[in-house]
DNA sequence: AATGAATGAGAATTCATTCAT
DNA sequence: GATGAATGAATTCTCATTCAT
């Protein structure tokens, strides 16, 4: 019906779907209150069980409002995604800065994934219920994610600080299970004797994943030239 | 009301939810005409989408009789969640058989994995979208998966043909979430030109894959006894 | 559908329904049982909650079995009003038998019937359902009480125990309506502290209920002769 | 879920059950539209029979709008209940108004309440049909009608007009119970030849009696301090 | 005589979306 | 801009009854 590109050009002025005219003051601001009651409303209570009233009610705002900002409930889900994503990256890319080398840096920005996973647990159950409801969302998604990390495997390769011999593309892919997994089973999954989850991942957790990593990417100086 | 414990006990003579008593031969192979309606009504149409109506008239059955064999759209879904989980494990632990090195192993792992996803692409997004349904039966779908891949990683280390440094538990996730994600993107996304998706996985890809996971599993003789 | 008729005739040899032959000694048996658990579930579960299934499991027999003794649900429950009617018109009888006077049998009457509900609260419950589920059987159980307390006030107005000026059928009906109500008040809904129900009704409530109902029917020495 | 009690403050401004604020004019009409086909539906088909669709059907309005101002069959049943108490009580208060005695009084009351039923019969029988939907608010309707009545005769017992002897509850109650089982026989069941419902009650049927009332309630000179 | 698997009409209920105010 | 009453297609689930074994 609505196709994602309507709201994947994320960073323009936010117009009226109602009048394609774009919003005003007052409008920008109902717009975000129910972006905000939106982003409460499906990590708490996932797509399908989220409605449209649960989330005008929590905006505090009328229920026919909602649709003059947006088409359905999949495109405020989908503005929601690319929202998330960007903030994804910011804490990943924060993260990065200033990293010494590139398996720090590779390092720095699985910490800064985990720390904005750890700090939205639930937030971060909506992006991946994106695979079953906007599947053109959740691969921007990923690309975007992927796309940083795939540039800067490359340019790592030409410094000889990772491993020339691997495809940055699949590793970079690879890397990006990696993160996916290991949030899931040892942040969102993790919970203390009290049911509360964890504010950080484990750092013994953190650090034998690193390892892994290093090893994965870390140019081997005792095969060089080896296998096919 | 029925929770998920029912059904995990996969082994046991399926019983009916509405009389309580094992069923008859008639009513085994109306079970399994469900089971396999419902696959491919969920794949097709992903959980949410999918409906009773839809699996009955696909097996060819009144919808009442549905009733007879299931509680609900969940109950059938983790009954296939179960049965796609033993087949899935059944394509892997095959393709390892025989495998000469620790390594090897692994990188058959792999493959039977993808094999199976590359042959019911469809399906395998139903488990995937079990983390959104029935939270409890994906976790004990990756625990299942991701204990044998664990016990391999730490008799191989035993053995020293992967590095004792490694924290098997946290790598054997690692590798899990590897595969998912390089299945996503390389066989469930990807198209060739008509629109048909892929046999199997691309063969570079795989052995790009391969040589990340060798790099990152193989002892390393450079370093040996380095890190924190 | 059915007609009630079917069943009325409660005395006759049961036939079965499919057959339409006298049911042999095994199939008495069955019949049998099955009005017990009907008699049970339903005064459990009213009507509507009722169901077959209840009502064959109670019995310990097959669902299809069912059909060979009644036509439907509510054939079987005809059935059981019919037979109820019987037990309540006995309880009263007995406890009219040998009563020194009108008034006194007036009075042991509705002992026995105060007797059989309160020993029965529930079931009482199911002849009173009767008025919406199968109306003739409702007035065929009404009629059948009514008609002994109208000849037996008939008779004692003869003897002058009762007010000749009173019409006995409408004083009939008056009767039967008040030992509805009172037992309805003072049994069905009364619970001691522990929510049990009593086993009879509270002599002193008896006692008014027996006065009100001396004063209505005795002969008035003070008025006779007098309105209109 | 829902429980009578929200229905029971009958005098309350009504508010939505589905966003808890109150109505608004328009809200308030199709609510008295809904209550009005309810009325109609459950007195033809009774309470089992009618379902959500025939009522909004008979309303004219979508099936949707019902759960906007009930909550289910069962709620709008009770707040029909409700209703039908008040405009029974109705009946009869009009009706007494101005006896000059009070046996006047009583006569007076049941000449209303028949009238009521007379006037509208299948109406009636909802009331009763509340004894296995909602028993709470039949013992409402019965606690609120019997209520007028004891007061009535206690006072009465005071100017002497009401045997002293009588205990004013249970002959409330019987005087209930008389009128309920007087108006089933002699209104509801009543046909003429051609299958009409009688206009009112048979005036010798009500005359009959009224002089039963008038013996059970009147001071017995001839018997004053007798009996046990 | 007994069985229980199969059936499907019918019920209640939800909720994204529209539109008159 | 904002509102909330109205809508009805669609969904899940129940259960009296049938019928082949």
């Amino acid at each position: 019906m609505s196709t994602p590109g309507d709201v994947l050009d994320d960073e323009a002025t936010p117009i009226s779907p109602a009048t394609g005219r774009p919003l005003t003051k007052r409008g920008e601001a109902t717009r975000r209150r129910l972006l905000e009651a939106a982003e409460e409303v499906f990590a708490e209570q996932g797509y399908h069980e989220a409605s449209i009233v649960k989330i005008t009610e929590r905006a505090g705002i009328g229920l026919g409002t909602f649709y003059l900002y947006f088409d359905s409930k999949q495109s405020i889900f989908e503005a929601l995604v690319i929202d998330l994503n960007r903030r994804v990256r910011h804490s990943m890319s924060e993260a990065m800065e200033g990293a010494a080398s590139r398996l720090d840096a590779e390092r720095a920005g699985f910490a800064g994934f985990f720390r904005f996973t750890a700090q939205h647990p639930a937030l971060y159950r909506v992006v991946r219920e994106a695979e079953f409801v906007s599947p053109e969302v959740l691969r921007l998604h990923y690309s975007r994610i992927v796309e940083g990390y795939e540039a800067g495997l490359r340019s790592a390769q030409q410094t000889g600080d990772v491993d020339r011999r691997l495809d940055p593309a699949v590793a970079a892919w690879a890397l990006m299970g990696m993160g996916e997994l290991i949030g899931m089973r040892f942040l969102l999954w993790e919970r203390d004797a009290d049911g509360v989850p964890p504010a950080e991942l484990d750092p013994a957790v953190f650090d034998a994943m690193a390892m892994f990593i290093d090893n994965a990417l870390a140019p081997r100086h005792d095969q060089e030239g080896g296998r096919s």
